[in-house]
DNA sequence: GCTAAAAAATGATTAATGTCAATTTTTACT
DNA sequence: AGTAAAAATTGACATTAATCATTTTTTAGC
């Protein structure tokens, strides 16, 4: 597996390593033993925002986004999640209803684990509550960055940004020669950006030109990912 | 004081009531021992992006901008914290840089507890970390609202949801009659809705014309909150 | 209260992006 | 492989918002 080489990605990226990995053995037999396995298809919705949370999420394979409807229908990708990220533990944490709806991509492997019982492990192993805390904390900081990096930067510089986080989140899509293949919507890709289709479809013309990138059909092979992050200008990132 | 009468305002607000309130008495005194005050100058920063916390800081007094520098000298503010708010605490829990930074924006009094000292109360105190854990949960939600709202509304719309949470942040200004006065620069306020001082000027002369604010001087008087929620139509944020 | 400096406001123009309509390509299914 | 539906692409145009230049107003210090 490669490697995720640049710094500049964790300040965008909620988590490279998978969640569980700092915790003790014991832990982790503790956790995946409360949890519920169950299958979802291609664009099923995990939850719902607006409901309040019964439990958490935990992606065991498959790919996931986090999106928030607005009024007129569009739609804003908060987030692409993938294995071993936890889901809806922010909401679950403040016992307030989601922000956001989650649908799988593709079709998933998504672990459940009530609250009553969650509330009982994070009693019983303080681990598990500093395992949160330190996530969510660390998610935080995320947020901030995309804040102000989709609020302030053009949609060129956008579109650059999203190549570094789609690039780590299809890593285990890349090939010896270190490109990645993205296989993605154009209208997700989009709705991640916070652009309409249509100028998304137009910047990777542009930067097919530019020998960035390569498509095929509606997959995207990723060329040259430090001229794409030069593009992004995101050194103010921290 | 005015109550907080729009449920959509928590939405977009970190905390309307101060973050010690939920606490036991013995707790509050606990860590108010341990705060040490400090005085400081409008304009002076409280902390920097890229830096690591020694601690967190608690505003006992005044207002505060949390912003991110950008490439090319821009600035976008992230939120907007007054009396009673905690600073920089997801930066101390996820034990990684600020990615943002803080400055009072008139003369403030700000307390200090250093980390280790906070890293025994956390111990020796369960109610302090869930304390954290609730407020940062909250505000995580808070922020995914903003990011689908900015990303995705026009200057319009923000600048009229931007006024919801002035209104908020600036309710100890309220007269008799509900309407509150802001005082805030323009290119703070144009910060805050990310967009260029001329465009957000505009907008306000707009919004005047509409019988929704006046203005006196650089202060802003807002006449007619519920017209402008209507304008910034977020009915979608949970 | 007067004055210089800073901030706010206005105007003209340009650039970026969204929208709508039409066409081409790809995908999924038989 | 053949075909209908969906997705991607392209083109023309409208709209929004940024930028630059200038004027007016406000603020802060004497």
């Amino acid at each position: 597996m490669i490697v995720n080489t640049n710094p500049i990605a964790e300040r965008f990226i909620f988590k490279s390593a998978p969640i569980f990995s700092g915790l003790p053995e014991n832990i982790k037999e503790v956790f995946a033993a409360q949890m519920v396995l169950k299958q979802f298809r291609k664009g099923q919705n995990i939850f719902t925002e607006g409901t309040y949370p019964a439990g958490i999420y935990f992606i065991k394979k498959g790919k996931v986004k986090k999106y928030k409807t607005l009024n007129g229908g569009k739609e804003q990708i908060i987030y692409l999640c993938s294995e071993g990220e936890l889901l809806g533990y922010a909401a679950f944490l403040s016992e307030e209803r989601y922000p956001d709806s989650a649908a799988v991509l593709t079709d998933a492997t998504i672990g459940f684990i009530p609250k009553e019982k969650l509330l009982i492990l994070m009693d019983q192993h303080d681990e598990i509550s500093k395992m949160l805390m330190k996530n969510l904390s660390h998610e935080f900081g995320v947020l901030v960055n995309v804040i102000a990096t989709y609020i302030r930067k053009s949609v060129r510089e956008r579109v650059a940004l999203t190549f570094l986080i789609l690039h780590e989140k299809f890593k285990d899509n890349g090939n010896e020669t270190g490109e990645v293949l993205i296989d993605l919507s154009r209208e997700d890709f989009a709705n991640i950006v916070g652009t309409a289709v249509e100028t998304l479809v137009r910047l990777l013309h542009d930067f097919k030109e530019e020998n960035l990138i390569e498509t095929q059909g509606r997959k995207i092979l990723i060329k040259n990912m430090p001229q794409l992050l030069k593009i992004a200008n995101v050194t103010d990132a921290f």
